[in-house]
DNA sequence: TTTTATGCAAAGTATTTGCACGGGA
DNA sequence: TCCCGTGCAAATACTTTGCATAAAA
């Protein structure tokens, strides 16, 4: 079994903003600054995360641009929100292509890594004839304490 | 790989009131009504569900007597709430030792597998290795429509 | 110029808390 | 009897909607 761990994708706002502007929307200073804030992040952020750090950008952003604009972001599929025990109210960058997720339950951090598709595959099938389910999508996420985390503690 | 598929282990609300019991809470009429509407369903339920399915039982129930109770139940591992793409409010009882999530997406209905633990845990390692993690926990589970929604889906 | 996007304020929704009364042990 | 548990009402937190103005194209 293989398992890359990739960061997240950082640094591909431009591309977002393109994209926005592809399905168009149009591209303004609030908007630019809620896309830098979450695609320069490798941590979970939540709106009001998000509204905070991109208000050092465009001082007049209000909260309500930010989750007007996440629900633009998501829709794209250039974010995706992450549910953990502690929430569910935070996204991050997406990584294109269907991957599972790790979580610093400390600082947010999030990384990629692409678990044996085939050994999924072979589990959804046992379990579909087992169950009877038709199997649509699943998740496989793994949590724990990062890095930096872990040096920092004590 | 095995992957034997459980139900939800349904009627065990005396074994509940027990151990409500047992940790010093008191049993009352509407805690009576809510382990049993949770205890008997194979179905995720949301607080509102639960307060109407078990005001049947008990009338005078208020939702805030559910949530709290919901409290309880979830801090003695006797039920847990449930991650869905959908939403993340829904409960049903728990399995007891880990086990990894089958969830209808039409009806909520839930079972529970057991995936190879050893799969898992060498995925973890290896995930660990690459990326410095020390992983505390995992999410495995699958999303899907259950023999009784395809049979009345058309 | 046209139409979308914005921020504010207000409205919803979900959940938690304060409190006096009622019922379990 | 004692004190925990209850329901109601109010408070809180989070998110969405209505609307007049501002800004993109």
């Amino acid at each position: 079994m293989t398992s890359p761990v990739k960061p997240t994708a950082v640094g591909n706002g431009q591309a977002w903003l393109v994209n926005l502007q592809a399905h168009g929307y149009r591209l303004t200073a609030p908007r630019r600054a809620v896309v830098e804030v979450i695609s320069l992040s490798q941590h979970l952020l939540t709106p009001l995360d998000i509204f905070e750090l991109a208000r050092a950008r465009y001082p007049r952003l209000g909260l309500v641009t930010v989750y007007r604009t996440v629900e633009k972001l998501e829709e794209l599929g250039l974010i995706q929100r992450v549910h953990q025990p502690s929430g569910c109210q935070a996204f991050i960058a997406a990584f294109s292509g269907h991957q599972h997720l790790l979580i610093c339950q400390r600082c947010g951090r999030v990384e990629f890594f692409s678990g044996d598709q085939a050994t999924i595959n072979t589990l959804a099938a046992e379990v579909s004839s087992h169950s009877g389910y038709a199997i649509e999508e699943h998740w496989l996420q793994l949590f724990g304490t990062c890095l930096i985390c872990r040096e920092t503690e004590r």
